[in-house]
Parts: C-alpha cells; sequence; structure tokens
DNA sequence: ATCATAAGTGAATATGGATTCATCGCAAGT
DNA sequence: ACTTGCGATGAATCCATATTCACTTATGAT
C-alpha cells in the first residue's frame, strides 16, 4: 500500500467519480444543446450556458476543453446514439431487407427526435468546427448509415427491390430523418412525430419495392 | 432648375448610379455567399469579406446596414430567385400537374445549384438572424413553395395521384432540392447534379402517381 | 480536529473583430 | 483653376466574451 494512501477507498471511490463527471457531463450536454438550437453556437456564451446548466464558468473547462469542443461533444453524442440504436433495431427486425429498412429509418428518426435539439447543430455548426472535427463527424455519419446502405443493397440483390441507386436512396433516407429536426417548426403543425414516420416510410417503400412484392408489405405500406 | 442643379444629367445620372450601385451590391453579395459557406459567418470577418471583394471594409456599410444585414441580403436574393424562376417554369410546363410537380423541382434543384453557397446558409445561419429577419425567411419559404402544393393539390384531385399528404410530399421534395447543397460534398462524389434531379424525380413521383398513370409518365419515370 | 485532495467559483484578462468617422481622390460643372 | 459632392478608404474605437487562475468550499481519510 506504500504507493496508494487511499488504498481501499480506491475503485467504490473511482466508481463514485466518474458517475459524478458522468451527470456533469450529461447536465452540460444538454444544457448547451438546448441553447445552442435556439441562439446558435455563437449566440450562446459561456456565461448563458454556465447558468443553463446551474454551474460556474470556470467548471466548464474541467469537463471540457473549451467552446468549440463542448460543441463537438453534442454532436459526437447524437452519433453514437445513432451508432448503437440503428444496428440493434436493424438486427431485432429480422431478416427481410425490407423490413430491415423500414426498421433502420425509425430508429433514426426516433434518435433524432430525442435529441432534436443537437441533431440540428450537425448541420447548423458544422463549419464551426475545425477541419478535424468535421472529418470525425462526416465519418462517424458515413459508417452509422452503413447499416441503412446494406439493408437497401441487400433488398436490391434479392429482387425485393427495383433497380435503385443505393447511395442516394439511403441519403433520402437520412435528409428525411433529419428532416423532421430542421423543419420541427412547421411540420408540427400538421404532423405527429409517429405519423410523419409511418407516412414517410410508405412513401419510400412505395416508390422502391418491386410491385409484385407490395402485397406482402401492406402494413408498411399503409398509411394509417 | 433652381430645386435641381445637375438637372439636365438628372436621369442618365441616376440610372449610372442605380447601376454601379447594383453592381457592387453583386459583388458583396457573391463574396459574402462564397466566404460564409466555407467558414461560417462568425467564422468571416468583414477585413475578410473586403479583402474577397476587393472593397474597403468601409464601403460595405455604404450598401448593407452591417454584418447581420448582409447575410440577410444573401439569404433573401435566394429566396427572390425561387420566387422568380419556379413559377414561371411551372407556367411553361403546361396543364398536366404531374409535370408542373416535375418542372416545380427541376427549377428549385436549378436555383440551388447556382446559388449553392448561399443556399446553404439558409439552414446554417438562420438562428443569427433575429426573429424579424427569421419571420421573414419563413414566409418567403413558405410563399415559394405555393407552386409546389398547389400543383401536388390538382394532381390528387384529378386523380393523376394517390392520396398523398400534400404538405409532405412538398416538404420532401424541397428538402431534396436542398439536399442538393448540403450533402453536395458527399454526393458529387457519385453524381452529376442532372442525374440527382433525373433520380430524384423518378423516385418521388414512382412513389405518388397512379399505377394506370404510370405508362403516361415513362419519360418522368425513367432514370436514365 | 486536522489535513489533503478534488470540486467548484467568478472576477480579471486578453483578444478578435464589428462599427465608426475623419479624410482622400476624383469626376463633372463653372 | 477651382470647387462641389460622392464614392471610397482604413486606422482608431469600443465592446463582447472566451479563457484563465487565485481562491473557496466540500469530502473523507487519519
Amino acid at each position: 500500500m506504500p504507493s496508494r494512501p487511499r488504498s481501499q477507498a480506491q475503485d467504490p471511490d473511482e466508481a463514485a467519480r466518474a458517475a459524478r463527471a458522468e451527470w456533469r457531463s450529461r447536465q452540460l450536454l444538454d444544457a448547451a444543446a438546448r441553447l445552442m438550437e435556439r441562439d446558435g453556437f455563437h449566440g450562446v456564451s459561456m456565461q448563458a450556458l454556465a447558468e443553463e446548466a446551474s454551474v460556474s464558468v470556470g467548471l466548464i473547462y474541467r469537463y471540457f476543453g473549451g467552446k468549440d469542443d463542448l460543441l463537438l461533444a453534442v454532436i459526437v453524442d447524437v452519433l453514437e446514439a445513432f451508432a448503437t440504436r440503428v444496428p440493434s433495431a436493424v438486427e431485432e427486425a429480422g431478416n427481410d431487407p425490407v423490413e430491415r429498412i423500414a426498421a433502420a429509418f425509425r430508429a433514426y428518426c426516433d434518435v433524432i427526435d430525442e435529441h432534436r435539439h443537437a441533431a440540428v447543430l450537425t448541420y447548423r455548426e458544422s463549419r464551426t468546427l475545425g477541419s478535424e472535427g468535421r472529418n470525425k463527424i462526416k465519418s462517424m455519419e458515413i459508417d452509422t448509415s452503413e447499416p441503412l446502405r446494406a439493408a437497401i443493397r441487400d433488398g436490391a440483390s434479392s429482387g425485393l427491390l427495383i433497380a435503385v441507386d443505393t447511395e442516394l436512396v439511403a441519403h433520402d433516407l437520412l435528409l428525411m430523418a433529419h428532416g423532421w429536426a430542421l423543419k420541427h417548426w412547421y411540420l408540427e403543425q400538421t404532423l405527429r412525430f409517429d405519423d410523419y414516420v409511418t407516412k414517410q416510410t410508405a412513401l419510400v417503400l412505395n416508390a422502391i419495392v418491386e410491385p409484385q412484392h407490395r402485397p406482402h408489405y401492406r402494413h408498411l405500406l399503409a398509411t394509417h
């Protein structure tokens, strides 16, 4: 024990510390996402951020390298949610490529709806980050969308889908998922979240599923 | 002539002045769009702006109220292009609602491709503007998309389209048009502008045109 | 009770950059 | 030649705010 004075408390201590740090990070991440969505990254001062999160300015620098780092962390947080939630949703959907596409899309939309404030920042503040952060985001975006692309490819090669441009369809689905966050102010006038997902799914699948297989996917193609 | 010393030169003078002012505005608007797309509104200093446009800092304030005003002007410039180009494109497409939808979409995409730098600012920098500017943009966006919504409504009521949510389809088409600018860095790896428009048109129409009418729109539904 | 360490604070600093304005050059009229 | 006025300039001003750091408070071990 010579090297570790507080030896016996070591392990639980570390755990407690980590838990506290985690809690603080969340607190700051959430406050940042909320404020930055409303006023934009540059419209939010560290002072305002500190108040929103009920901490002092100085403390923010204990948990994040600075304002830029915080922004990057907020964005990465959403992308990590995609990375964990989308693949598992696709798995649970079974082996049918069409079902997988629908599940991936819904999972995307779910994450975006839950992180609505943060999701828009991916688009709005990308130029704020240095090229390092930008590249990280780009590659995460491409990685997390791979399950979706795979499902589309499978669907095409198994003859369930008409000949489609995989990249383009994937891009469209991602765009539609993000669209819920981007145009939320407008869409929520007419649509509930669930209707949005259902209708968009139906629209896209209607466009790409081979006509003879459509009856089999009635449950995905109907909009109510 | 007592009230107007330079009477005889009045008219031509005014014209020349207006022309010069117009030229300067364009010069500044273009420089601003270019720089702001690359570095974001807050990443561009008035100094840098002045250099890019080859004028002095002070001069910018002769033509625009300030940095915010300039941003608003850049955005309004794109929206005005929509307002003039989309309706005329729709007119030229004739009376068929499906043709009109396709024409409107293409016109949107054309304008966005031409103003690619400025188009993204609509999304990225909206929070930078005060609520006044934001509202102006929102209402212009809604106004300029009315021709598209009208065409979709006509298509639905004339039985050419399956039952669709007009608002949602319009929203999707707009999103896809903007998508070209938003994800240009990624899309251009695989697609030319014209392929993008053609394929997206086909995709959407494939989803919403009544099956029995599809043969009639082969030229819009084929992707090559 | 005492001490060590970590967590947290916020006033002071330093900097970047938007805006202003005193001044200049120049074209056209006299 | 000279003067009038407009287009143009850019150094000086001024302010917002990101970041730092000397200090205080809380925790818990001895």
